[in-house]
RNA sequence: GGCCCGUUCGUCUAUCGGUUAGGACACCAGGUUUUCAACCUGGGAAGAGGGGUUCGACUCCCCUACGGGCUGCCA
């Protein structure tokens, strides 16, 4: 059997738009980009919108957005399976002219009959069509569709990375229609045809095809065309084991956008979700492209783990450097709705991600912990911060303002005196840090006092400390 | 119903006949500390069940159970 294992590799990604880009539609798309894209090969788009009624623009776009987000580039134009209609029935038309397709002129009502009495009976309803062997002189003036001549005995053999070798009997098979009545193509045509068309070496996709497979690879033998490499993957379960829908929670890619994880911890994650390499488990995209490879995929569903992004969003986080974190920090606030960063935001900002991004691990957790940053003067301390700023603690605050005023703004300047300020008082610095985290932020938790005073700079801090001291 | 795929700590997984079954997340305990985190150290935690094959099975085969997929003029 022929497989395309030494040509340039190219793989793709080819989802229906008949909604958002579902997670596991993600994970997919992530492993034939990093499978492609780690050797240098290519990684196309097709959309199958075949089934115009569930098809929409909407979707389309939507599809996009995610692989967009997630960081994921294909070559060339994006491939409208809708729009290659003739050639698909050109090449269900050649299968009739070959003889490995016939005009079946059976209708669908009589299929159906034929389907309930089967059931009836307690037999598979594997249906045979009366025109296989027809005579073609014997055809009537009546729509038709064309079916595929499948052999009927025998085995077809499915060499698959992942699963191994399947072998499907080809008795449990019917002659699939490869052309509708209306001349539109079925989907087990148009995917043979367009990934022939495209050039497609490796077929990476879910293993809800893996039977499908067998069908398909009927077609390549009918057309003498070279077979692609096959992969299914296993489908992403919810955190329960079954199957992940709504009810799990987010499902659709752009959920987590929303929910602010960085898209390069997402793809670390959603690239170790079902594939392994030893122990490696944080490791860059650059990495992933040089590591990934069909042999680490595992054969059975992953289960969703929220806590385990999280962990590896907060590795991207602190490993993603400033000016890229900043950027995608831009963009996550824009796409949240939130109002844009100020100039001067952005200047503070800029002096505390490398700290900040050290323990954040989505977006909106950045934010929160930049609050102090983010709000003017007069700070408004909220309940438990209000509670820390007693008389004693604004009068300490009071003693503390000139000295900050004189002192050379570094960190060792500035812990110099505060611990000094806080063992005149008889107080640990813990017992300081409070009223300090008060009047800085207006809040009980907050970064290092230190790290916050730096970046607001002297002036503001003396500011906000005579605010609080009042 | 039939066919196909799957099953290692709670979760993601390593192991490709011989290991005290390893790592990560989570969890628990301790440490560090200026709060929350982060960080450091330690700990508990697994081969679905039953038969084979073999000197020896998590690993190979069979059965059962459970989970998933396919069984459309959907993709």
């Amino acid at each position: 059997m022929p497989t395309s294992a030494d040509h340039p590799v190219v793989t793709r990604f080819a989802p229906s738009p008949t909604g958002y880009l579902h997670i596991g539609g993600g994970r997919t798309a992530l492993f034939n980009w990093l499978y492609a894209r780690g050797r240098g090969g290519k990684f196309l788009l097709r959309i199958e919108d075949t089934d115009r009624e569930r098809s929409t623009p909407e979707a389309t776009a939507a599809i996009l957005r995610g692989l967009t987000w997630l960081g994921l580039d294909w070559d060339g134009d994006v491939v409208s399976q809708f729009e290659r209609r003739d050639r698909h029935a050109e090449v269900a038309h050649q299968m009739l002219a070959r003889g490995t397709a016939y005009k079946c002129f059976s209708t669908q009502e009589e299929i159906a009959a034929f389907r309930a009495e089967e059931e009836a009976a307690g037999r598979y309803p594997v249906f045979l069509s009366p025109w296989r062997d027809a005579d073609p002189a014997a055809h009537p003036e009546a729509p038709y569709v064309i079916r595929m001549k499948a052999p009927r005995n025998g085995e077809t053999v499915i060499d698959d990375k992942v699963q191994g070798q399947v072998v499907i009997r080809n008795e449990t098979l019917d002659d699939m229609i490869v052309l509708r009545s209306d001349d539109t193509p079925t989907y087990m045509l148009a995917v043979v045809v367009d990934d022939h068309d495209m050039g497609v070496t490796h077929v990476i996709r879910g293993d809800d095809h893996l039977n499908n497979a067998a069908r398909q690879q009927m077609v390549y033998d009918a057309m003498g065309w070279e077979v692609p490499v096959w992969a299914h993957i296993p489908l992403i379960h919810g955190p329960d084991g079954k199957k992940l829908s709504k009810r799990h929670g987010a499902t659709g890619v752009e959920e987590y956008q929303a929910m602010g994880y960085p898209a390069a911890g997402m793809r670390n994650y959603l690239t170790r979700l079902g594939w392994a390499q030893g122990d490696a488990e944080i490791f860059t995209t650059e990495e992933a492209m040089r590591m990934f490879d069909l042999a680490g995929i595992g054969r059975a569903p992953a289960r969703l783990d929220f806590k385990k992004l999280e962990n590896t969003c907060g590795h991207h986080m602190a490993m993603t450097d400033d000016a890229a974190l900043l950027h995608e920090l831009v963009a996550y606030m824009a796409a949240a709705g939130r109002p844009p960063l100020t100039d001067t935001q952005t200047a503070l900002m800029k002096k505390a991600l490398p700290f900040l991004k050290k323990s954040a691990k989505t977006f909106p957790e950045l934010i929160d912990k930049a609050s102090f940053l983010l709000i003017d003067r007069p700070i408004a301390a909220d309940a438990q911060a209000a509670g820390s700023l007693d008389t004693v603690s604004r009068g300490i605050l009071k003693s503390l303002t000139p000295r900050l005023q004189s002192a050379s703004w570094t960190k060792d300047a500035l812990e110099a005196i505060l611990t000094q300020a806080a063992a005149e008082n008889g107080l640990g610095f813990g017992k300081l840090a409070a009223p300090l985290r008060a009047a800085i932020a207006g809040r009980s938790v907050t970064p290092s006092v230190y790290d916050m005073m730096l970046v607001i700079g002297q002036d503001e801090t003396v500011a906000r400390l005579k605010d609080a001291s009042e």
